[in-house]
DNA sequence: CAGGATCCTGGATGATACTG
DNA sequence: CAGTATCATCCAGGATCCTG
């Protein structure tokens, strides 16, 4: 896309949105240190438990991962699902709203791949 | 985009990252309170000034617009021209690699509109 | 096993005043 | 006009210990 199909085809939204674009909720959904980690761990692995996903972000703690995981919820990115079995036994995966973000990681990390060494 | 269809594209690539994904560090490149609502000016308006940029950000501080001009400039996103006139002219544009980023924005946006009231 | 409860710190952000 | 300098603030995130 170049600069001025994308004043074409955006310019007029985020201007008369007189500085709310739609763009800044979604990458400040995505802030905080652990949360793109989460999501890409459940994009390649669903469901996963709050065990498995500590094993593969470590050194990350117990109350880093379960806050991320709370925001990602609260913004139904993901899903809880809780078993009541002994032991406890609880998975995450993503919802649609969730999934629906794979294009946006892809053209990001077409984006990286070509500036970032 | 399908879930599978991402796996098969993506996948790979990060599974043999091993963590290091290309996607958090572009992620990380437009945190800050400031930086994707500068990037969206100079998206809309380039160059623009100093002065502004800060009426178009208003309540932004000096400081803030400050440090955020210069890691975006860090980042070579935008660059920035200084005239040695009287009064002092200094002008912000975006780089050839910061309009690349056009495509990860209209990607966003249209999550955004989607999922955002 | 999967968190909750506390305490704490550093880095990001803001406020204010000043300058080439 | 376009910043810099300095100080104050605030909260995300970490460390540690505890529990249904």
């Amino acid at each position: 896309m170049t600069y001025e199909e994308f004043k074409e085809k955006v310019g007029s939204v985020i201007l008369t949105d007189e500085g709310n674009c739609p763009v800044t909720p979604v990458v400040q959904m995505l802030q905080g240190k652990w949360k793109l980690q989460i999501l890409y761990e459940l994009c390649i692995k669903s469901p996963m438990r709050f065990g498995e996903l500590k094993k593969m972000l470590k050194p990350i703690t117990n109350t880093a991962l379960t806050n991320a995981l709370k925001e990602l919820e609260a913004d139904d990115l993901i899903q809880r699902i809780q078993y009541n079995e002994m032991p406890l036994r609880v998975e995450y995966s993503l919802t649609l709203k969730g999934q629906d973000l794979l294009p946006v990681f892809y053209s990001i990390m077409q984006w990286g791949t070509k500036y970032i060494p």
